[in-house]
DNA sequence: GCGTTTCATAACCGACCGGTTATGTATCCG
DNA sequence: CGGATACATAACCGGTCGGTTATGAAACGC
């Protein structure tokens, strides 16, 4: 349930024009023209972008007559951030012990060993 | 250039299986098999799952005989989270202000009053 | 050498994506 | 009223996506 949210996120944040509205609204609430403005899009081009944004609940709207503002929503961010984070310190954990025991060794570059020098413990 | 970057990482990071994969690799460097195990699907659709990783720069691999071990790399995430933080800030900072303006009007859930107390001093 | 294992590549399929044009629906305004 | 403005929806199109089966290539082990 949370994985399905989690893919709308990062699925709405891979495209570089919904990126650009986030930041836009970083800036404040607009409406649709005015976030549509940098953007050499059709019209109906940017109301789809803002469906995607919406279902991802990372933005909402506001109808002030004809008008719909639009704001940006931090929560679903947070949980994708809190996602990244959650498992970066692992990689960086597991990274950096790869780099250290790749630079102890001096084997930068492709390893690939054919012939191991076999003094080496074989760390399941 | 980075934009490029950003989308090939939010968009990786979109599928549970590719997540899934990633989470799994927090555990350490594996095979493909290995890494395959969890999911109902072919093995070629794995290869394709590695190489959208691959491709956004999220893992990387090192051949050892037959054998490919796909290590997790944290660089692009931390790009991708930086991205998120950077805005979220703003954002945050953002909604709160509209949370607390309308706390302060009584006007949670569909604003939009069609008849409005014309005392609002009309905030462009 | 030969079968097995590990993985990639090719070709194909239905579904979705990002874009378009055309049209519809409210709302504002003169 | 009627036109203009702000937006959504529908229908369509080419490309990518996630999946498949079939096949290929390289390394292991007997």
């Amino acid at each position: 349930m949370k994985r399905i949210e989690l893919d709308l996120v990062f699925g709405a944040l891979s495209d570089p024009t919904r990126r650009g509205m986030l930041e836009r609204l970083a800036e404040g609430e607009t409406n649709v023209r005015t976030l549509a403005e940098p953007y050499d899009i059709s019209q109906p081009a940017v109301s789809k972008h803002l469906a995607v944004l919406e279902r991802a609940g990372l933005v909402a709207r506001t109808k002030h007559g004809r008008e719909h503002r639009i704001r940006a929503v931090p929560a679903p961010l947070e949980e994708a951030r809190s996602w990244i984070g959650h498992y970066a310190r692992h990689w960086k954990r597991q990274f950096d012990a790869v780099e250290a025991y790749l630079e102890a060794h001096d084997m930068k570059t492709e390893a690939s060993a054919p012939a191991p020098r076999r003094d080496t413990k074989k760390e399941t």
